[in-house]
DNA sequence: GCCGAACCGTAACGTACGGTACGGCAGTTG
DNA sequence: CAACTGCCGTACCGTACGTTACGGTTCGGC
């Protein structure tokens, strides 16, 4: 019950611990939802005691490997200073190949998926925690950079917040709901390169500024 | 065992069967995954022993119940006779206002849910049914009222997939997996409104022929 | 009115799993 | 060495739930 006491943020665990927590992890990728106490002792090689103990009950366990796999995904800020028209778009690409990368992850879906599963039932803190590490905290990070962007008159947009969610959208598509709902589809580092080569143009044309929409909103393709 | 011989397709049902899956399609969307064979049994006012006689087992209930769900939608086809501009962009605001609701219905949600959660584990039957029912059908609905546009010149684009997926993106963005995710998010039937018309003007801004594409791109609305 | 089929309600069975208790062992302290 | 601590391995308990079995009831057909 207290055992939110010594999983705080995901920072004060022992070696041990972690390690407890990367064979739950990996457990849960191929597992799922229905992992079970047991097996995750046997997997990590302690006692089911050890685990309750740590981690109070099975949604302690739970909650501590998401935030264990969220806290492992850290970020080097973009630096706002100077930015033209080349340096956002290769920007922008970066965020949308990354983006891409993760939710398509075997590990992503894997937690989603029963973040999504429990979220259903009772207590959403899966839900919460997946989705801060997510899709907010990618906001957090793209933000600045539209911002930025809109100062030196390269964007044009009222709403971040808007703009951010057209850009979300121009990427993931699709994506993200099939893979959660079993669809297997291949996603080989070339198409996402090219996926986010597109979303990037297409975002560029609906949110640049007029003298930088000369490109991407047609079936030829731009120098790139 | 062999009980998908009587659930075909959903049509062949009684109406007491249809009965008892609406009760557990109600209960589904209360109790998501949680629901017990005696929960249902109870709610639908019949004899678990009624319920395994007609589908199986508890993974054929559910089958049923989704598909049974999946039949209800059925949805009239566009006539691609006749289509200008004004039509194209009435038919597409339609097709994103139906799918916002859609993915935002409690309903829809229940049985992602549920779905998105057994794809994690064994058979992904369910999945593949939902996304079946779901992006799939609209696939199907979309792509021959944008082909017909096209062959009238009021779009441009080389693959019909590649228009129906940044369509997709741009009326979904971050809605559904939000949804999924436990997110709080109150979308009324006027912000429905308010984003499937963005995204159609958004779409046209990208996919629509170049005399067409005269508004929607900037932070100014156009006329509507 | 009688028969069989279908079905309701409920009790019972088997199992899987969350959670707990306990014995043993290694390392540490004195 | 003795006592203590932390942890492993495992056996155990209680419960929830899927699944089955059975007695009782309704209903259409003869």
């Amino acid at each position: 019950m207290q055992a939110s006491l010594e999983i705080n943020g995901g920072g004060e665990l022992t070696d041990r611990q972690k390690d407890v927590l990367n064979a739950a992890l990996r457990l849960l990728v191929e597992e799922g939802d229905r992992l079970t106490m047991t097996a995750v002792a046997r997997r990590a090689s302690c006692s089911k005691e050890t685990l309750y103990k740590w981690f109070g009950d099975r949604d302690g366990l739970l909650t501590a490997t998401v935030q264990w796999q969220a806290s492992k995904v850290r970020v080097a800020p973009v630096d706002r200073a100077r930015i033209d028209l080349p340096s956002l778009k290769a920007s922008l690409e970066g965020f949308a190949s990354d983006w891409l990368s993760v939710i398509s992850s075997e590990t992503s879906i894997a937690l989603n998926r029963v973040a999504v599963a429990r979220a259903g039932s009772d207590g959403h803190g899966l839900g919460a925690i997946v989705l801060e590490n997510g899709r907010m905290a990618l906001a957090r990070r793209l933000k600045p950079v539209l911002e930025a962007a809109r100062d030196k008159g390269l964007l044009a947009f009222d709403d971040a917040e808007t703009a951010f969610r057209s850009f979300f959208g121009l990427v993931a598509r699709d994506v993200q709901i099939r893979l959660l709902l079993g669809d297997r589809l291949k996603l080989t580092e070339a198409e996402i390169g090219r996926d986010a080569a597109l979303a990037t143009r297409q975002f560029l044309a609906l949110y640049g500024a007029d003298d930088n929409r000369d490109e991407g909103h047609k079936h030829k393709h731009p120098s790139s």
